[in-house]
DNA sequence: CTGTTAGCGCGTTCAC
DNA sequence: GTGAACGCGCTAACAG
């Protein structure tokens, strides 16, 4: 398959053992100046490039890191994956990129595909809330491990804050019947923003009877157009909509246009991750920010820590979120 | 690192060679119907996993594919790697995603990174022209390889007949003094695209001096706006823009609107690739259809076929592309 | 400073 | 139908 000249190779042509061109190749130290320098002029010459994958063999592990993710389209997991991969890059990795399509099934078979490639690390992105047991160091983004035995890291952002500020945006700009479209399935990150919607509706004295839920099983913007056009044949009222991402608040943004609702002055509505997409939108979308560069180099540095063995303090670390007030929550 | 149970153990426990275990799990028949269930039985006891280094090693490769893209934010590309990434993993493949940032020195170091991985195969998509020499078969997406020797195989959008339909449209609407927005390197998809650009203005009867071109190095949004400006601040009568792709039409549209210009009135602009965000700007962007998803395909089959060793007969394989009409070129 | 050697886990002859 | 033995390319003792 490939010609590949191996170490032996190189050492018979620079007349040494082949620990020594082991030993320069990662510099290991105890050589002389004139051998590393022979045994370098003749990889150089041969164009060597050390086999990996004997090389991971021996070590028992690859530096390869698999990274899991819902959905690769969706513009926020593609800058978090850019910048996760671009800090692990610096440090030498490789980065698997696996799409699970929010299927379970997809996503057991790559982590068992990753862990028989003997990757170093795992990243999983969001997603639903499963068991998983992998036996590499792991960190979780958005994504609450329910198994008390994880070791991992967690990194989320501030999701009930975020909920929080959201809702209270719509409930200050007038609206009270506030719909919360989020997933069917359990996912922490939008059971944590439902908590902020809850948290804002409480303190604008609204009762626990005027919280408004929409769940989709196809967690898009096609899912959530059909999903808001099913609510609006059926005669909802509401003022106000608080989506669990962007796409979604897309997707009830067309429905409510074509059922003729004008935004913001009918219907005012808010998203969640700040996707470039909100500002260009005809009416852009308030929505809230999610520092996903933060977070991106937290999950390659704590990723990399763990991987040297260092151990995880269990806490969650929380980002920072802010509001981004644009023109479908403010005429 | 990990505890790993090895084949060895397997066999003993179920009491049989290490060569039959093998045999077992690669299916390669010789071993009676008894000793496969009693193997299969320990391995599933045992949740076994083949170490896939160490079969690697063996067998000279790893069932991996690199996918080497200038750009992972740019909604694009990430609908081809995840058409590509898709179809390979069900043919059993898991890709690595390398992010090059339009970077020469980066890309190199990933193929070679991935040479040393042992991947069975590589992609590439688009990206600049220096030579590559990649000794695993290799696609080529809207990339022309200039080596001779390159033995892989090229697909590509009909390029040449989008950048023509785009121009004509912009030129059919009333537009004259159309700039062309491009990569300053030499980029075969953005050059290709030129060409129908020049066809189109010749076919209007517009001579060569009436072709006006704008380089960027910094090849997105930021990039062409910044550029655009700077036109404008020097008095561009500019009255069409057709940008190489979306992100620069979108940029140029930005800048335009900052000094005050109409669109479609005073400048009609055309993009390439037709993104979602092109639908939802506040003036939809007329843009010229990329297949991606028939592209993404294509890649994965053509891999896999060159991958068992079929040989691709060096002609690169065109998708046609359709345009896409929209407000900024027809009010 | 340098060389020899023993595996890492697996696939694959080659005997039986 | 089954097993013993070798080696893929490399690292890490260990001996010198």
């Amino acid at each position: 398959m490939q010609k590949s000249v191996s170490i032996k190779e190189i050492s018979e042509q620079a007349g040494v053992s082949i620990a020594t061109v082991s030993r320069v190749i990662n510099k290991n130290g105890r050589y002389s100046k004139e051998t590393e320098e022979r045994v370098l002029r003749v990889i150089a010459e041969n164009n060597y490039q050390p086999n990996l994958v004997a090389k991971g063999l021996r070590v028992k592990h690859m530096k390869n890191v698999g990274i899991l993710v819902p959905d690769i389209k969706n513009e926020f997991f593609t800058k978090l994956i850019y910048e996760i991969e671009r800090n692990l890059f610096a440090a030498g990795y490789e980065t698997f990129v696996c799409n699970t399509d929010e299927d379970e099934a997809i996503e057991r078979h790559h982590v068992q595909m990753m862990q028989m490639q003997r990757v170093c690390g795992l990243v999983f992105i969001s997603g639903t809330a499963h068991e998983l047991t992998a036996q590499v160091p792991t960190v979780l983004i958005d994504r609450i491990s329910t198994d008390p035995a994880f070791g991992g890291c967690m990194i989320t952002s501030d999701n009930v804050e975020g909920g929080y500020l959201a809702t209270r945006e719509l409930l200050e700009q007038g609206a009270r019947r506030i719909l919360f479209m989020t997933s069917s399935k359990q996912v922490s990150c939008y059971e944590e923003r439902y908590a902020g919607y809850c948290k804002a509706l409480k303190e604008f004295g609204l009762p626990d009877t005027e919280r408004r839920i929409a769940t989709l099983d196809v967690l898009n913007y096609e899912g959530a157009k059909a999903k808001m056009k099913e609510l609006l044949a059926a005669g909802s009222d509401v003022d106000g909509v608080f989506a669990g991402s962007d796409w979604l608040a897309l997707g009830c943004y067309k429905a409510l246009c074509e059922y003729g609702r004008r935004i913001p002055e009918d219907v005012r509505i808010a998203g969640y991750d700040d996707i470039s997409i909100t500002a260009f939108n005809a009416i852009p979308i308030t929505t809230v920010h999610q520092q996903v560069d933060e977070m991106g180099r937290l999950v390659a540095e704590r990723l990399i820590a763990a991987m040297k063995g260092e151990k995880p303090d269990g806490n969650p670390i929380r980002v920072p979120v802010y509001l981004v007030p644009r023109k479908s929550t403010r005429g």
